[in-house]
DNA sequence: GCCAACGTTGGC
DNA sequence: GCCAACGTTGGC
């Protein structure tokens, strides 16, 4: 069994929750992740992984901070709850479809590596980074180490 | 707001 | 199991 420290990317909207929402609250569970491939990382996911923050849908799209994995996977309660916008009618206590994990601040970048600058690099980042790749929308994504430190070089 | 690209759903 | 229709993502 590896117990090496594992690196990921997650996705939010800064104008639904930002690396500043993260920082008030300290820890977040990461609720509404409703894919199936990002759902799987999730629950691969070790107590202290690095996580890099990424901020989508914004003007300057990019990594804006970095985070660490605060749990394991567990279920996703909204997907029980019929008021949220998460709610999955076919999931069931038994049977939960949907895992998160709750993700810790731990701090913001000095200065934030941008989709742009991460494009420019594609070439050191290699083919199989899916943030770049073509096509690919995952929320939640496996970082190496090389990839990891790479992006952060660019802070 | 547009739209390309992808995932999911549901009829057959 | 196919595939058209629809919904979502996310950069621009």
């Amino acid at each position: 069994m590896s117990t090496r420290k594992h690196y990921w990317l997650m996705k939010t909207e800064p104008e639904d929750f930002s690396i500043d929402d993260l920082q008030r609250v300290d820890v977040e569970p990461w609720t509404g992740v409703r894919n199936y491939q990002a759902r799987n990382f999730m629950r691969s996911m070790r107590v202290g992984d690095g996580v890099l923050l990424y901020h989508s849908s914004t003007e300057i799209p990019g990594i804006y901070g970095i985070a660490e994995v605060a749990s394991a996977a567990y279920p996703d309660p909204t997907q029980f709850n019929k008021k949220s916008k998460y709610f999955d009618e076919k999931s069931t206590q038994e049977d939960p479809r949907w895992s998160l994990v709750d993700v810790r601040f731990v701090r913001k970048l000095k200065r934030s590596v941008t989709l742009e600058s991460i494009r420019e690099h594609a070439e050191v980042l290699g083919e199989d980074f899916a943030l770049i790749r073509r096509g690919t929308r995952l929320s939640v994504m496996p970082v190496s180490a090389a990839q990891w430190k790479t992006l952060l070089a660019l802070e």
